[in-house]
RNA sequence: GGCGACGUAGCCAAGUGGUAAGGCAAGGGUCUGCAAAACCCUUAUGCGGCGGUUCGAAUCCGCCCGUCGCCUCCA
């Protein structure tokens, strides 16, 4: 038992996440085909398999995290030709994009990427077994599953093949036993990359890496698989088939966890529909922390509309977060004077409430309520806080529960200034005072706009002058 | 056409049987040299519509309307 509990795609229920290995959670994300620029959109599913990983390591549970990049792709091979270089350092351009971004946004518990290319062993030896055990044929070089060798084919997304062969707009290939068998194995067409198999030179097809990665790495059965929901069928439907019939071991994945599409103008934000906003882009307007809130601020199983306007209101929620923070490590640093606060007793309800909204399927939305209750109580018990332990343990709370959902990640606080820099900002802020205690307002208004223009955020509070560095992407740090 | 989600204030959004969290925006007030931060008050007798079940429903059931996703590469 985790405490968690998770809408399972498979069963349609909210389910208690019990691991196959008491004491560790095994979770496989799926992963970009590496073709082109990290989207805002690929972000959500890391996002919110990081609070499944994060939340309970801080129980103490043990979490392990893979996920993969798929890097042999029709589009990769084609695109990579249109520029004349290779199809493998095509992707790694795009593979150093994506865990740049990943970083800069701070996703950092993922394990390992695994790729296609460094697995065919492993895939090879999955679709040979497949074919000896009758779920598979070959034709031609090419390898096809057979969906009706499988009985069940269909129970992730919930149809049967009738229904799918009817609605299908797809010419069916004549070599194929039935339509809707697909491709464990291709073999090379001309200009292509191959690898040697038994059925000659060839490539995987596209759902059998995945299939094959997370059985090397996690092992059957293991406990939760994630992705878009624009995966269910057909990627993760067959991903079920191939490997149930590789393993013989069901459930091939004990929780299927789907999140809902990021849309822009009321439509999927994807490639293929070229309304995508990079994450580039989006990183350059607004700090790592904000763009967690943005995106974790609707439940992951409702569409999340993007638009600049709503980045930017996420933004400003975001900041008051901030500041409730900032203000509570402030008042214990000057440790003012005051009575005993029972705030205390606020930050460990919030905490429970925290923590009992992610336990419920990632309500993350709830989550974020109650971090905003306690930063009310925190700014209500300032002014007759004695810095001890209510404040205390609100600020080991907002740090703890912020953590777990990456709320912090771009912070100012992360800045290095040097010494020197901060000596030198903390000299012109005592020249500052003076001035101030002369009531020279124009020499003090002055020393704060430029300090201002630098990136350095001078607030003057009845206890004295405080300053930072101003929120920005991360990269760009205090000075641009 | 088939399968699956969703529809809560100006906007975003939680809440799945007991009488509407939270955030943003707006207006008013307080604090403040100014700025920043902050606090207080105001903003849904109502949760897409119509019926039904119940002492009681945003929450359960039925029908209808609307939006989106999948059925083709896609996180």
């Amino acid at each position: 038992m985790t405490g968690v509990r998770l809408f399972n795609t498979l069963t349609g229920r909210v389910e208690d996440l019990v691991p196959r290995d008491p004491g560790i959670v095994r979770i496989y994300t799926c992963g970009p085909t590496v073709y082109a620029l990290t989207l805002l959109a690929h972000l959500l599913p890391y996002f919110l398999s990081a609070a499944l990983v994060l939340h309970p390591r801080s129980r103490g549970a043990a979490v392990q995290w893979i996920s993969n990049f798929t890097d042999v792709d029709d589009r990769i091979i084609t695109r990579a030709n249109a520029e004349g270089i290779t199809p493998n350092s095509y992707a790694e351009r795009y593979i150093r994009d994506y865990l740049e971004n990943m970083d800069a946004v701070g996703v950092r518990a993922v394990e390992r990427y695994a790729r296609v290319t460094e697995h065919i062993a492993e895939i090879v030896d999955m679709v040979e077994t497949i074919i000896r055990k009758g779920f598979a044929y070959e034709v031609d070089g090419d390898v096809y599953f057979s969906v009706q060798a499988k009985s069940d084919y269909g129970k992730l997304s919930g149809r049967s093949l009738d229904e799918m062969v009817a609605g299908a707009r797809v010419r069916v290939d004549e070599r194929k036993h039935h339509p809707m068998d697909f491709a464990l194995w291709k073999a090379a067409k001309p200009g292509e990359p191959s690898w040697e198999s038994p059925w000659g030179p060839g490539r995987p097809g596209w759902h059998i890496e995945c299939s094959a990665m997370s059985l090397h790495y996690l092992g059957d059965n293991f406990d939760v698989h994630g992705g878009g929901d624009d995966l269910i069928f057909p990627h993760h439907e067959n991903e079920i088939a191939q490997s149930e019939a590789y393993t013989g071991a069901e459930p091939f994945v004990r929780v299927w966890l789907h999140n809902a599409m990021v849309q822009i103008d009321r439509e999927k934000m994807s490639k293929s529909l070229g309304n995508f906003v990079t994450l580039k882009e989006v990183r350059r307007r607004l700090p790592a922390g904000a763009l967690r809130l943005f995106m974790l601020s609707t439940h992951y199983r409702k569409p999340l509309a993007y638009s600049p306007e709503a980045l930017e209101e996420a933004q400003r929620a975001w900041s008051r977060l901030v500041a409730g923070k900032r203000n509570a490590v402030f008042a214990l640093r000057g440790g003012g004077i005051g009575t005993a606060d029972d705030l205390a007793a606020v930050a460990d309800a919030t905490a429970a409430a925290f923590c009992e909204a992610l336990d419920d399927d990632l309500n993350t939305s709830g989550a974020l309520g109650a971090l905003f209750d306690l930063v009310r109580a925190i700014n209500l018990a300032l002014p007759r806080s004695d810095g001890g332990v209510g404040l205390r343990r609100a600020v080991e709370v907002l740090e703890a529960c912020g953590n777990e959902l990456g709320l912090w990640e771009g912070l100012s606080e992360e800045h290095a200034g040097t010494a020197t820099t901060e000596a030198l900002v903390q000299m012109l802020l005592d020249v500052r005072q003076r001035a101030r205690g002369y009531r020279d307002w124009e020499v003090s208004d002055q020393i704060r706009a430029q300090l201002a223009e630098l990136g350095i955020v001078v607030e003057d509070t009845p206890s004295g002058s405080r300053w930072r560095w101003a929120d920005t992407g991360r990269t760009a740090g205090g000075i641009q």
